[in-house]
DNA sequence: TCAAAAGTGTTCTCCCTACACCCATGG
DNA sequence: CCATGGGTGTAGGGAGAACACTTTTGA
């Protein structure tokens, strides 16, 4: 009995959090897995996650995971869906909450607690662990809902970013290409971007402008309520 | 021990599914809920719901207490939220996922098992146990959104309405009133509508047409993706 | 001087908005 | 005959879609 001191009248399901965190290297978009060291699935990848302790959220225990397993800290993370398939877990009933989370790939390259987390870009992902592979499914589909009415790229590219780059992700997103000229009319129209003095060279070719996030504006537009059509 | 069977090495978590049913009555916009009879909260109104078997999943969970309390059966349910707070319930750490669903108020008013549950216009709901409010609250945001790629009338209206009643529920779920003829004219282009031959007498002023829902071209509209603006 | 990338403007069309008139009916 | 509710049409504006020219630079 020494190993099974928590006891209930009824079966209780174990309960885990997992995160899909999405990110952006200028040209796919990429999500973060980690390789599983044990059985079930042991040498498999799958989202950071684990078992929810008694004393914290679902979320909670979900941004703790992510920082053991990953390093990542300090991400805003959102529910997805929560999976309750019976069978889904050969160990035991689990019952998994998903959370998804857009972050700077840049911003998190560097410097990781775990060797084992890597990207992958989200065309080109391995055999996934459990369920897995539908919860990828679920949260691209979420994302390209979530594309029209939130600037993903406010989270997904670095600070400063040129217009071609923010073109690229919303076509990495939504699976489609769009007409550079309206695509870029379109968005300086919204007055979220702020036009700024700087020039990069990103291609051989030209120069192009950079662009940064106008966060006062996105506040007022999501107030409102906007949507982006496309 | 007798009554403590189920036991685990680590803290489970209960989990519970609960169901938040919305109706429309040709002018408001009701949830559905049921009297508790025990404590905690005893003689508060909560959503049906309760105890996810070991072996069902949480849906199917929400679809048979449902039906236990309610007498509600072959209800379409769509998952809206899990709720984890490690303290939203005072008896043991419970995580409730809960469901949304439209139903047709009218093909549900007879003939219920369950004597303690009732319609409550949204705008007038009693006091709520657990953290049920929140839920509310979090669903009605749901559904704002939802009505936009959705055609909620069709599950929420019966199956032949008239304009009139189709605008109303619109402008109860959103809390706006539109122009009589520019949400007929928008409601017809998309091509949703199938304009009968019938009248109906809903006011005591004129007879209205009759429509009913397109099933086929919704369908199409929707694995197309589609939007209402308002 | 040519190829590739970036910056910019015009036209057309369609849909959304605001708004007004007519018809049917019961009192 | 008048008040109420229902059905329908029009004019204007704004935003998206299609589309082409110019500039900058390295090779």
């Amino acid at each position: 009995m020494e190993d099974k001191r928590y006891c209930y009248k009824y079966p209780h399901p174990a309960v885990t959090s997992d995160c899909i965190i999405f990110g952006f290297d200028g040209t796919d978009l990429k999500v973060l897995l980690v390789q599983r060291g044990l059985e079930p699935y042991k040498g498999y990848w799958a989202f950071p996650g684990g078992f929810v302790k008694i004393d914290e959220s679902a979320e909670d225990g979900a941004k703790r995971e992510l920082k053991e397993e990953t390093g990542l800290e300090n991400v805003q993370i959102e529910q997805l869906h929560a999976y309750s398939a019976p069978n889904r877990d050969p160990r035991e009933r689990v019952i998994t909450i998903a959370y998804i989370a857009l972050v700077r790939i840049q911003d998190v390259k560097g410097g990781d607690d775990a060797a084992d987390a890597r990207w992958f870009p989200v065309k080109d992902v391995p055999c996934l662990a459990f369920d897995h592979e539908m919860m990828l499914r679920d949260a691209l589909r979420y994302l390209k809902e979530k594309i029209h009415f939130s600037p993903v790229g406010y989270d997904l590219l670095p600070e400063k970013f040129t217009m071609r780059e923010l073109q690229t992700l919303y076509e990495a997103i939504l699976g489609v290409s769009f007409d550079r000229r309206n695509f870029a009319k379109k968005m300086l129209h919204l007055d979220m971007l702020i036009p700024l003095d700087e020039t990069v060279w990103r291609t051989p070719k030209r120069k192009a402008n950079l662009y940064k996030f106008n966060a006062v504006k996105y506040n007022e537009l999501k107030q409102r309520g906007f949507r982006l059509e496309f």
